[in-house]
DNA sequence: ATGAAAGCGCTAACAG
DNA sequence: CTGTTAGCGCTTTCAT
């Protein structure tokens, strides 16, 4: 069924059915009620092609995230998908697995879709393939660190700060031999963290232990590895700094199975503060991002993008930081204890 | 950059073009190839819109999931996206929070977009919408129990056989007073689980009792609720059985709040069987089930009706039942104890 | 093997 | 306020 049966049936022109669509106000009372009656009773929907065709315009957008398995990740896109949603704009969500590959793949369906815009979430991309996107009229909107670091509109956090306070508050517990797991990716984000890390224990006067410093895939099993080979070491870590809570899911799964005892013989600090880490026994301590923010804060920009576009008015580069703060829990030991320890 | 301009600039109608892309083999080899070069060297990609409003086929799937924090349905998304887009076809994502409301306008906007086919996970749906996708020519699958029983093609578990198996577990264990918590959704399914809760019961000439059946939020923060309640009753149960991991966390996390431990003074099964359920202190037993594989599985059906759809051929109504099995942890104890407890 | 031209369904400028 | 009509970019007959 298309427009012009809807014409021919409310005994008008395709066009008068056109506008009850899209300027109603344009239309008399009388013909409107008649046209809007016969598109209900026939349940008649304008063809999105032919829509498309005239308007290039979507009302869609795309979200690249890493690893739809880390609730962190997941977190993210639900805030964004919130506001999208709400705004009445669709949201495909594009799992990248941390391949710049799938990335660039994905980035194709979008271009050829129309999508209006794209918020890359810890991508991988270069310069080069915002600039693509940005060419073939596509807003684009980062989230966390990308490694296309160019000036798009970005929401983050300080990830060298994070690292810095938290690695800070294991040294305050009284920790010196400390390590730190970090994600393949995202990768960006992680550079800073070990930044954050190495720039703590410099402060405190510790010397860096190359061994100590360990990459892995940014899961629960990653986690076990770089755990495993942590405890085999000589001289084994007193405390471990992952890069996400998922890897600290896996570090402490390792500890466990070496028969540790967490913090006892052995701290754990997590990244991300997703809703599991304070199922974990003991409760993971942790550094909490505001990952539904994030989402929500990316969306908005992004939408603004796309509508200031629209009106021809070009956007200043904008730059969101949001602040993360430390969850104390039990798995790294507890401040009042500190005097025990010396 | 349209075809019109790929043509001139090859010295070619705008037919042969659009011959080059739809049918190679139609073409010249000299004229093809010269083609070709232009279309590669000035990246020049056909309109999305014009092309479908000719084909009508968009090579885009939906698929609806009640919440997308419930790592147990992104199993099953993931199954399902890998396989779509090994196929070439996009998949929409579409969280619908349990609500019938949030369904139905999903399922308008995805019949406006004119996708090909849609999953449908445990969906709230009644027989009348999926009526009308299809007469929108939308391909129906269904994994789970649906509420809209219709004949479409469908990929489920006996829900009914895996609530049995697993409450029979506990009776085995030597529980007599078993408790179980129940998702508001996804509602079909948690019915099946109910009656096979009770047959077990039944069957050990275990009388029911209307207090030991909760229905709850299908969250981790439903499953604490849920158990503080059975916590607080004057004759506390033993044992319980949720209907997904999910809630199963929450109660473990209620159980250890109020200083019981698992599963000496209560036991604790859970349902699903996602990643993080043996990161559990202790292990969680619990159902499990190959999340992987129904989506897996719901995508190949989905596939196989929208392309034999396209060949005119109706496929016949098929249903895939796939396997479930008890994953024995630690939170239910041990068989070897059973003697101990007579 | 190629080109001319008729649509696909809709929007919007233009004319009345 | 409404109708006529020319596109939007592409595919596909039908000729040649």
């Amino acid at each position: 069924m298309n427009i012009k049966e809807i014409a021919r049936k409310a005994n008008v022109s395709v066009a008068t059915v056109s506008r009850v669509l899209n300027h109603p106000e344009n239309v008399a009372p009388k013909t409107k009620e008649r046209v809007l009656g016969i598109i209900n009773e026939l349940g008649y929907k304008p063809n999105w092609f032919a829509r498309g065709l005239n308007f290039n315009k979507t009302n869609t957008i795309g979200l690249l995230i890493p690893n739809i398995l880390n609730p962190a990740y997941v977190e993210i896109a639900k805030g964004a998908e919130d506001v999208a949603n709400r705004k009445g704009y669709t949201t495909l969500l594009c799992i990248t697995e941390g391949e710049v590959k799938k990335e660039r793949k994905y980035i194709q369906t979008l271009i050829d879709r129309r999508i209006d815009g794209v918020i890359l979430v810890s991508s991988l991309l270069e310069d080069e393939d915002v600039k693509e996107m940005k060419k073939q009229g596509i807003a684009v909107v980062l989230i966390g660190e990308n490694k296309g670091n160019s000036k798009e509109p970005i929401v983050r956090i300080d990830c060298y700060a994070a690292a810095f306070m938290a690695v800070n508050h294991l040294l305050e517990c009284g920790h010196t031999q400390i390590a730190m797991i970090y994600g393949r990716v995202p990768e960006m984000e992680n550079k800073n963290k070990i930044e954050g890390y190495e720039q703590a224990l410099l402060e405190a006067g510790i010397l860096k232990n190359e061994d100590y410093l360990i990459k892995e895939e940014n899961t629960i099993e990653g986690g076990y590895v770089a755990a495993r080979k942590l405890l085999g070491l000589w001289k084994m870590p007193r405390a471990i700094f992952t890069t996400s809570d998922l890897l600290a899911f896996g570090v402490i799964d390792a500890i466990r199975d070496a028969d540790l005892t967490i913090p006892d013989e052995i701290a754990v600090m997590g990244f991300d503060n997703i809703r599991m880490s304070n199922l974990m026994e003991p409760k993971l301590t942790t550094v909490a991002l505001p990952l539904h923010r994030m989402g929500l804060s990316g969306a908005r920009l992004l939408l603004d993008v796309i509508e200031s576009k629209n009106d021809g008015e070009m956007m200043a580069m904008r730059e969101i930081v949001l602040q993360s703060k430390l969850k104390i829990r039990k798995s790294c030991g507890h401040k009042e204890r500190i005097s025990e320890i010396f």
